[in-house]
DNA sequence: AAAGAATTGACAGTATACTGACTATCTTTA
DNA sequence: TAAAGATAGTCAGTATACTGTCAATTCTTT
């Protein structure tokens, strides 16, 4: 059985490690989420519903592109959105394999409700940090997510 | 479809979004670790194998406490590490629900195999940064994951 | 000792990811 | 125009997570 030391020790070493503390990060964050938007949709259906709120009648792949998401994980994502009424898939006219994707009523709807514990999700995850050390951390992550990179490749 | 403007608008306003850099950076932290250990091993996997082998005999309950896994997801990891000899489990001889969790001499072979790969993932990941940056990034990563707050309550 | 509470590991259900394959469709090229 | 290549969406397979539940077992309390 572990003694505190022991566990202390192990915790530090893994601490240590980016990709630890990124996944750990991950979880904390889901954790908030779900606590602060009450099991309504997940953070993944909300980056989904906001991209497509912004970009009325995107096709799937790009809105993967654009939000990061896996091209065959996003089809369940979007039949959920469906399923609840949130969104509305219709064939593209000039292309039998696009499907294009709105917002309906509700799913703007849901879109503002949403959005006060969106804030209060970050508010939470940056609360450890002074105003500085949180600037400080968006930035870095923003580096090392490669978004410096990507941002001038299209422009 | 979205333009290269649009497109980078919508990926500015996420890139503000702590959470959802956080997600990225969970992909990305994952797919240098699927490049670097070769699909032999998961990022978890190797959390798992890792704390084992700083705790023989430690049982799954406080192996998911140690490494932050979820109690209901474990047994799955572990069987699957048990399914490639990594793992023994046997039962406890005082509690007959606990069952005890050890490397075996091929799961301290693999561990060790891995430890270059992890190494190497955690490079790329900072890779982006300078090294005070990547102290930094390091220093509030755990910050925000509580880590500060916890190593004091069992010392 | 017996009742109640807590713990351990397991399992079902749901959601997210990634790989790789497949069909239908469009585009380019020879 | 026919063949080759690219693209959109889907699906199967595997792995990780979290919720909630459950049986077996152990501990606590009376």
């Amino acid at each position: 059985m572990p003694t505190a030391a022991t566990r202390q020790r192990v915790r530090e070493s893994f601490s240590q490690l980016p990709g630890h503390l990124i996944r750990r990060l991950h979880q904390v964050s889901t954790a908030y989420f779900t606590d602060e938007c009450g099991g309504e949709l997940t953070a993944v259906q909300y980056a989904a519903l906001a991209a497509i709120g912004a970009h009325p009648g995107i096709d799937a792949t790009r809105l993967s592109e654009i939000i990061f998401f896996d091209r065959s994980t996003i089809g369940d994502v979007l039949d959920r959105l469906e399923g609840r009424a949130w969104i509305r898939r219709s064939s593209a006219p000039g292309d039998r394999r696009i499907k294009r994707l709105e917002l309906t009523t509700a799913g703007r709807t849901a879109l503002q409700q949403a959005e006060p514990g969106i804030r209060r999700v970050q508010a939470r995850l940056l609360a450890p940090l002074t105003a500085t050390e949180a600037r400080t951390v968006v930035r870095l992550l923003a580096k090392m997510a490669g978004d410096s990179e990507d941002d001038g490749d299209d422009a």
